[in-house]
DNA sequence: GCCGTTTTCGGCCCGACTGTTTTCAGTCG
């Protein structure tokens, strides 16, 4: 059973707990337990064969390590059995709305018999869910509007597609008087690939000015929620902007709490606390005086805790804390290091520049290199490229070459994987290129070990120096990442020495 | 259920906003 299996366990128990109303740091422990083991860097099953003990991970104890055995050795967990017996199937999809937490769904389950998101819609259009205590029009029609909202959400986004937005309502708010700090928190600041919201915030003299001028803004279609310090507005094309507004001196605090992500919110939190330390978006209060002391930036935020300063990239909850206690946390890699790109497409195959638009671009950027590895011609890749035209592109190139300066232009190809793993182009041809990408782009249904035969039949080419985009997965709409694993960068450096 | 610079019991991150209330429960991030 794998990592991501055992995790979904432990998180239905959770959401189980709270339905039956349990202690909520029993509830809590469930939750950090599953993802401690969904971020676990080796599978479970291996750790276990090992016999590694499972209480060495941080949030497993006793009970969990033992349910953590019976389950993957069993594929099943008794305890998780009967907590799913005691509620209806389906009352945990209730939780998916967003308004609806345990009280609630057990409300909806116990006093109206609702069991999912259809008849939850039913209830609320029949006047039934209004007349539930503590309910009201007001309660429902949010409802309503939240169930609506979920069927036609797209969930999360990529990253590149989010940044224009924000950029958009970014240029639109800085005229508001008094305001700096404007800045894009959340998961847009650490840059995960996709985000699901946006986050901005600011200081100013006047913030409720600046949320009434960010819920005004002409992007804006709906206004879910506004207070004097925050407002989530929805932009069109359903994303959910938050915004959020603190006074100057706060800035660091307030930066910190909302770049998350709150599992590292929450650790940094709880080791606070363990130092006699309150963390809020306010700053720090020291838990015996009651004193805050507020942080005008993140690095005095951090280093008031004794800690080496945590990039927004790391801030995941996957053990940045404990590397900066120790100093360890690594310096990332900036735009700024990028000396080249070993992967580019022109208009000889599907891109839309020229080879030599392509080095001029690349000069601008102050590279020093550049491949060139258009498409080979393989079935299903249109205007790849057969041998001939590899060889007329290796010419062309040098021609560039001779009469560029910089940046250094090497031959290349992005050759097609066969379904049988054999390469779309001649050794011949490709023992001629600077670097030779290999990647599947067809039989993507092949089962698990035919699919692995191919890849290291591909691999073992001589020729080959990487594989690319070796998962193939999608992000958003039909834009790819693309993964490059190198098969050796030993080999690799030794065949491109001029890259050195 | 987990865990320990307050260590085997007694805590467990923190604050904002909404709707239904008459002081607060529930939910969210």
């Amino acid at each position: 059973m794998k990592n991501t299996a055992v995790a979904k366990v432990f998180q239905d128990i959770a959401d189980l707990l709270e339905l039956k109303g349990e202690n909520q740091f029993k509830i809590r422990a469930y939750q950090k337990a599953a993802r401690a083991i969904e971020h676990l860097p080796k599978e479970i099953e291996i750790i276990l064969e090992e016999g590694v003990d499972l209480k060495s991970i941080p949030g497993v104890g006793e009970a969990i390590a033992r349910k953590t055995a019976e389950l993957v050795n069993t594929g099943k967990l008794g305890y998780y059995e009967e907590l799913r017996s005691e509620f209806p199937d389906g009352i945990s999809t209730l939780l998916d709305v967003p308004g609806i937490g345990p009280k609630t769904a057990l409300s909806l389950s116990q006093e109206l018999g609702v069991k999912s998101i259809d008849e939850l819609e039913q209830a609320i259009n029949e006047g039934r869910v209004a007349r539930l205590f503590r309910m009201g029009e007001k309660t429902a029609d949010n409802l309503l509007h939240q169930i609506q909202a979920l069927r036609r959400k797209d969930q999360r986004i990529p990253i590149g597609e989010a940044l224009p937005i924000v950029e958009d309502i970014m240029s639109a708010l800085k005229p508001c008087p008094g305001l700096h700090n404007l800045t894009a928190a959340g998961s847009l600041r650490r840059f995960r690939e996709t985000v699901g919201d946006i986050d901005i915030m600011g200081t100013a003299d006047d913030g409720e000015g600046v949320i009434q001028t960010f819920i005004q803004l002409p992007q804006v279609k709906e206004v879910p929620l506004k207070g004097t310090t925050k407002a989530s507005v929805i932009v069109s094309g359903g994303l959910q902007v938050d915004l959020r507004m603190v006074e100057h001196d706060c800035f660091g605090s307030t930066l910190q709490y909302f770049t998350g992500s709150k599992q590292h919110n929450i650790n940094l939190r709880e080791r606070g606390h363990r130092q006699g330390l309150k963390l809020s978006e306010y700053g720090i209060t020291i838990l015996d005086s009651g004193i805050i002391e507020k942080m005008p930036t993140e690095e005095a935020f951090y280093e008031r805790l004794g800690l080496q300063f945590i990039p927004p990239e790391l801030r995941e909850g996957q053990y940045e804390i404990e590397g900066a206690e120790m100093g360890a946390i690594p310096r990332l890699i900036e735009t700024a290091d990028i000396r080249g790109d070993l992967h580019v497409h022109t208009d000889w195959s599907d891109g839309h520049n020229s080879i030599e638009d392509m080095a001029l671009a690349a000069k601008a950027l102050g590279y020093r290199y550049i491949a060139i590895t258009d498409h080979s011609g393989g079935r299903g890749i249109a205007h790849g490229l057969d041998e001939e035209k590899v060889r007329a592109q290796i010419a062309e190139i040098g021609r560039i070459n001779r009469s560029l300066d910089n940046p250094h232009i090497f031959t290349g190809i992005e050759v097609d994987i066969r379904a049988d793993g054999s390469l779309d182009l001649p050794d011949e041809i490709l023992s001629e290129l600077d670097i030779v990408i290999a990647a599947v782009h067809s039989a993507m249904g092949q089962d698990e070990a035919r699919m692995t035969q191919r890849v290291i039949r591909a691999l073992r080419n001589p020729n080959v120096d990487v594989l690319a985009h070796p998962t193939c997965r999608l992000l958003g709409r039909g834009s790819r990442l693309i993964l490059i694993w190198s098969k050796s960068s030993e080999l690799h450096w030794r065949q491109i020495p001029s890259l050195r």
